[in-house]
DNA sequence: GTGAAGTTGTGGTT
DNA sequence: AACCACAACTTCAC
């Protein structure tokens, strides 16, 4: 646009819906001679359709969309967010002719899915002469600024993301909160009806669908007043958990965890307990991957806290550092954010080049030319039967049964309590493709995110970012670190929870005695292990060992020519890492171990003990 | 090339 | 609470 003329705009919200601390937002409303101003939310059919996701995330969703849109007309009662039912590349176009708009502005999201949809945007208001203005504020940096100043390669450490960022300045200070937002201009739209779009086919909800879904009759609602749907709308019944969304309900939270100084200087992720019935973590996640919350508001909020918190003397309490800390946390968040930006087919093995190739069960299955996923041939019933257990918390593990089910009903489970049920399912015990887990977090978590969802399951598989795949989470030995008493797996399990402490995680090694007094019967009442957790813990780890010679990644040849699975299988056999060993043989070896230990030891141990010696010395 | 470090393992000892 | 041994991965700094 040349100077001078009004500026009819388009916010259009999509990550960010909070009116706090939002880069975006505010380079809209500094547009010179701004003259209609419309936030703007397109319901996308297609994605409300063509993605599988839980009551829960489409409650938060639609109660963040309404507290923002409440926040806005709080600063004017003219303004709302205006929610408009289609796909925006359709129904953008159908604005910005009906509404003369010359600006669309919006927070820029740079992960796969986003950017085939935004360079679509782009072209279209090329096309039409709207000016996009699209502003980074998602993260601490923007992470297409963190794959270049990273030579052009995704993060993979959080050391090559702290160096690459020390080339990019300081994070931006927090954005100021709008007060006042100029009123929108007229709102009637040329074409109202649904028909002008190609209508979604497939719908992967059905299975929660409960009634007929209403809200994409007109494009501007039943009332044709552009508000938030509603559940009932959606043809969904109410959702099952207690978190509630929106900026007011994340700000209080933010609030919450900021006035508790102590707590925020000595924040430690590792020493936090995902056993506690109460998250002993701040439950930032769902507001930060809503947008509700501005990230910069936690990290400058945190380092303002401590700071004043030192000046007042902070009474000798021990500061914790990165990455432990929040900082560290905020961090990590930002490293996943630019692996996904950085690296191709980030959210599967195919193509996927930081990815490590292991023989995981229930991979993902492609079409003759390796680009569309096919659903999975039958046959591999023990595979499937685990996973199915896994995903509906019934595999006879208290502990995971309790996080599946937590994760299920509340769309929240500690960080740590998803590390542990995803190393079960993955490299711990099952052996099965972290791109399966990797949907069942993507349908139930409130929080999801492209980026940290995808990565934390290569980390936990040992796929990318983490490899010392011997460290396996016990099933009883690492909840027990927290909490002997499994206060978690009594909630999610009722069933159990009359047992004695002693076998809380155990249930099947208590004598039939105490089952029986505790109304019971495992096996009949709760299920029996599914599988025996050292011998398949021994398995994995010998697999894992193979895979890691064989050393291919997802783009590796024999990856994208399907000779990769054969490869590993026959180094298993060499190896004998596919053998289920026996009881007996699993005795022996821990007798071997410690006949290796009381004897004159391991070369490693000599050599360490003689360099200890030296340093003493 | 070498050695230390790496967000969050288990099981044992001191 | 802090240390080691277990058996041994990748990255990073020197």
């Amino acid at each position: 646009m040349t100077k001078g003329n009004a500026a009819r705009v388009i916010y259009w919200f999509r990550t960010d819906l909070r009116v706090t601390d939002s880069p975006a937002l505010q380079a809209a409303l500094n547009l010179p001679n701004l003259q209609a101003f419309y936030p703007v939310w397109c319901w996308d059919p297609n994605y409300v359709y063509g993605h599988k996701v839980g009551l829960n995330r489409w409650s938060f969703l639609l109660e963040s969309m309404q507290a923002v849109s409440e926040e806005m007309t709080a600063i004017n009662p003219k303004q709302r967010l205006h929610v408009v039912r289609g796909p925006p590349e359709i129904v953008l176009p159908i604005m910005w002719e009906s509404w003369g708009i010359t600006h669309l502005v919006f927070e820029r999201d740079a992960n796969a899915y986003a950017k085939v949809r935004d360079a679509r945007i782009f072209s279209l208001a090329r096309e039409k002469g709207v000016e996009v203005v699209d502003v980074h504020g998602r993260h601490l940096y923007d992470p297409v600024e963190v794959v270049k100043a990273n030579g052009n390669k995704p993060t993979t450490t959080l050391h090559q993301w702290q160096n690459a960022v020390k080339k990019l300045g300081a994070i931006g200070k927090v954005a100021p909160t709008p007060t006042a937002l100029p009123d929108p201009g007229d709102v009637k739209l040329k074409i109202g009806k649904r028909e002008n779009y190609k209508w979604p086919h497939v719908d992967k909800n059905a299975d929660i669908r409960t009634g007929k879904d209403t809200c994409f009759d007109s494009l501007s609602g039943p009332e044709g007043d552009y508000a938030v749907p509603t559940m009932e709308e959606m043809g969904y019944g109410p959702s099952t958990t207690t978190i509630r969304g929106g900026t007011v309900e994340g700000h209080k939270r933010l609030a919450a965890f900021l006035g508790d100084a102590p707590a925020v200087a000595s924040f430690s992720k590792p020493n936090t307990a995902p056993t506690s019935l109460e998250p002993s973590t701040t439950l930032l996640s769902p507001y930060l991957k809503f947008g509700c919350i501005g990230v910069r508001e936690l990290w400058w909020g945190s380092k303002e806290t401590i700071a004043q918190w030192e000046k007042d003397g902070s009474k000798g309490a021990k500061k914790t550092k990165e990455p432990e800390n929040m900082f560290g946390q905020l961090e990590f968040r930002d490293m996943y954010a630019a692996a996904e930006t950085g690296q191709p087919h980030f959210e599967r093995i195919r193509g996927n080049g930081m990815c490590k190739f292991i023989d995981w069960g229930l991979q993902n299955q492609y079409d003759k030319e390796g680009k569309e996923i096919v659903p999975r041939p039958k046959g591999d019933d023990e595979d499937e039967e685990r996973l199915a257990a896994w995903r509906e918390g019934r595999t006879g593990f208290p502990w995971i049964d309790a996080c599946m089910r937590q994760l299920k009903h509340e769309g929240w489970i500690h960080h740590l309590a998803r590390h542990s049920v995803a190393c079960f399912i993955t490299r711990g015990q099952c052996y099965i493709s972290w791109e399966r887990g990797m949907e069942v977090f993507d349908e139930w978590l409130i929080d999801w995110d492209p980026a940290s969802n995808p990565g934390n399951w290569m980390w936990l598989s040992c796929s990318a970012f983490f490899s010392q795949y011997f460290r396996v989470y016990g099933l009883v030995s690492w909840p027990s670190k927290t909490d002997k008493s499994g206060a978690l797996v009594r909630k999610y399990c009722p069933e159990l929870k009359d047992f004695p402490d002693k076998y809380i995680y155990a249930p099947h090694t208590a004598p039939e005695s105490v089952q029986k007094k505790a109304n019971c019967i495992i096996g009949k009442d709760y299920p029996f292990p599914m599988l025996d957790e050292h011998v398949e813990k021994d398995r994995c780890i010998a697999r894992l060992k193979d895979a890691y010679a064989l050393n291919l990644h997802g783009d590796s040849p024999e990856v994208l020519d399907g000779t990769a699975m054969g490869l590993l299988r026959d180094r298993h056999g060499e190896s004998g890492a596919g053998e289920r060993k026996g009881k007996e043989e699993r005795e022996e070896e821990k007798r071997e171990s410690k006949r290796r230990k009381t004897g004159d030891g391991s070369l490693d141990g000599f050599v360490k003990k003689a360099k200890k010696e030296r340093v003493e010395g």
